[in-house]
RNA sequence: GGGGUAGUAGCUCAGUUGGUUAGAGCGCCGGCCUGUCACGCCGGAGGCCGCGGGUUCGAGUCCCGUCUAUCCCGCCA
């Protein structure tokens, strides 16, 4: 029995038509006479009626569970007076079955299959992920993510890129994620590595001439994984020749238009907001601040820069900055949440976290004695303190202190939303370019520099000549787009003078000449062949379809995600090596550490 | 590697200051029911209270350890 119609197409104007549907059975209610079954596929829901006086339909179906799968062939006929169902969109219609075939009984499934299998747990859900990804709502998503990606092509053919696909074995790079190896039996003791991005070969196809590339590309990093980040993932990959950044803020804002517009139809506002690196550290304390709410850090160096309270006045006097932030609204908080905001600072590696909080017109902190008058009265106009509002404080260097107090302001914006005194609405898209990165961070442990976004990247032309008297002060002609919060995506112009990228490599990121010549010899070497000027950036997808979809989790919107641990709890993967593959593979295992 | 939270029926959860035989809703099984649409009604089964120790006359409850999941820090050029 083949079927002529989705169980969501059939209404009124088909009533006396013979229709064939098939799906699964989403539930059973029997009258004893009457029977009523909703029949399930993936566009809809259709009533099938099981009449008594055809006995013989009644004996075939049985008690058949819900999720089994059945073909019905019957009659469509238009309900009438209180049997029409206005809440759904077949409601209007049932089909009296005359003819059904059972394909496949199902046992009772392990989870509920309606909305509430939500709060199932994820690991259950996850080892049957065929009937979790079955209920309508993850469905719809994996549509959604599918909506997406035919956006991003359509639009990205339309603006003449070219969807050229890279190598997954790779080799293994010196700098950035851990890799995951993988054995090569035709060369013994030599490894692949698959890619972290296609970075390296991107910059290569614009060495080959392309102009402008684009891929869906799969990535994998070896790293502990959080709710937003898998080992292995899709980026949006492009990279284009000729080009600078005001370029590439165009495209990606007509691209972000475009694909907000074709799966949510809303339509954005361009051009996003800029704001510079240190901008969105000094008034957010992230490099990917959430502008869908205020509570902006305020510098209060001024207000304390003579104070007797020592430890304002000592975090000034050796070159960092007290910072603070009202959290309007926010002085009931409770013994607990104040000790998880503590934590939270503690986490970032503050002392503590000093607070005033005002209350019946008083204000009541545990450093208000330190405090002179002046400086209760210069805190009070800076930060708008009123009834009710609680400032929390942070006093260390610079970029340290921003941290720790842009950590406590996005813990406490949630506990603000808790108190409905906040709404940060997920439907709010606020998108925002971070720009100017300094090009390269010092890392205390490796006693070098490191570059913040990846020794490929364009310094800004006019501080080249820094490079050499003061790396730390290098801007990057980096950028990151950020969406609520999330680091959407992000890129570079890239380095395309061969000398300068050698530079970088041995002079400024010291790594060894020998081991640049292996990792990136051919990179040198092609550059020296008529390497155009070229920038790129990539998006992380199912961090965008996330937002899309209005999930918490990265792994709402992935077919078959992987736990924490990097397992896939439905086919048990990784798994055991054979010692014949072992040896193929020349390797041997040591035996797992006690 | 570190910190937080959780683990009781198939699922989601409750379980009082330690005290009879550990409960509920949904699901499941059986029965009844000809207009339901989360159908309804009646009856029933189902528990190593994550695991291992300990304290106690007595532990789901207190203590120690451990495992699992998840969130966060480190890490993620």
């Amino acid at each position: 029995m083949k079927r002529s119609h989705h169980c969501s197409e059939l209404s009124k104007n088909d009533a006396g038509s013979t229709v064939q549907l098939c799906g699964w059975v989403d539930s059973v209610r029997d009258h004893g006479g009457i029977l009523f079954v909703d029949l399930r596929d993936r566009e809809g829901l259709t009533q099938i009626v099981l009449d008594p006086a055809n006995q013989e339909l009644e004996a075939q179906f049985g008690s058949i569970k819900p999720e089994s799968v059945i073909a019905v062939s019957g009659e469509v006929r238009e309900r009438i007076g209180d049997t029409v169902n206005a809440s759904l969109a077949t409601g209007a219609i049932e089909v009296h079955a005359q003819r059904l075939e059972i394909l496949n009984v199902s046992k009772t499934p392990p989870f509920p299959m309606d909305d509430s299998a939500d709060k199932v747990g994820e690991d259950l859900r996850m080892t049957y992920r065929y009937l979790d990804l079955r209920r309508t709502r993850n469905l719809d998503i994996l549509r959604l993510r599918h909506r997406t990606s035919q956006a991003i092509r359509n639009f990205m053919d339309e603006e003449a890129f070219i969807e050229v696909e890279t190598p997954m074995l790779f080799k293994s790079t010196p700098e950035g994620a851990r890799e995951f190896l993988v054995p090569s039996r035709m060369n013994p003791g030599a490894f692949y590595a698959l890619p972290q991005s296609p970075q390296q070969y991107k910059q290569m196809l614009m060495v080959a001439g392309v102009e402008r590339y684009y891929q869906l590309a799969r990535c994998f990093r070896d790293e502990d994984l959080r709710s937003d980040r898998q080992p292995e993932f899709t980026q949006l990959d492009i990279e284009l020749s000729f080009i600078d950044r005001e370029d590439m803020y165009a495209l990606i804002e007509g691209l972000m238009k475009r694909v907000w517009n074709d799966v949510l139809g809303v339509d954005l506002e361009t051009p996003f907001l800029r704001m510079s690196y240190f901008d969105a550290m000094n008034r957010f304390g992230v490099d990917k601040p959430d502008m869908r709410f205020g509570m902006e850090l305020q510098d209060c160096g001024e207000v304390f820069a003579n104070s007797g309270f020592k430890v304002f006045s000592g975090a000034l006097q050796s070159g960092g900055a007290v910072k603070a932030f009202n959290a309007k609204g926010l002085a009931d908080l409770t013994q607990g949440e104040l000790r998880n905001l503590e934590d939270a600072a503690k986490s970032l590696g503050a002392k503590g976290l000093a607070f005033i909080k005002c209350e019946g017109g008083e204000w009541k902190s545990p450093i208000l004695k330190f405090l002179s008058e002046e400086e209760k009265a210069g805190l009070g106009k800076l930060l708008d303190v009123e009834d009710g509002d609680i400032v929390f404080f942070a006093a260390t260097e610079w970029e340290q202190a921003c941290s720790i107090l842009g950590r406590v302001r996005l813990d406490a914006a949630q506990l603000l939303v808790k108190r409905e005194l906040l709404t940060i609405d997920p439907s709010d898209y606020k998108f925002l370019w971070v720009i100017e990165f300094p090009l390269m961070l010092f890392d205390e442990e490796a006693v070098r520099f490191v570059a913040s976004h990846h020794p490929f990247t364009a310094p800004v032309a006019e501080d080249l000549s820094l490079l050499d008297s003061d790396p730390k002060k290098v801007r990057g002609q980096h950028y990151d787009l950020v969406l609520n919060g999330v680091e959407l995506g992000g890129g570079s112009i890239r380095i395309h003078q061969p000398q300068i990228q050698k530079k970088v490599f041995e002079d400024v990121l010291k790594i060894d000449p020998e081991v640049v010549e292996s990792r990136f010899g051919y990179m040198l070497k092609a550059f020296e062949y008529g390497a155009p000027p070229h920038g790129g950036i990539a998006f992380g997808l199912d961090r965008m379809v996330t937002i899309l979809a209005q999930r918490q989790s990265i792994r709402d919107v992935i077919a078959f995600p992987k736990n924490q641990k990097g397992q896939e709890m439905m086919t048990s993967s990784p798994g055991i090596a054979t010692d014949k593959q072992l040896r193929d593979l020349h390797i041997r295992c040591a035996p797992p550490k006690s």
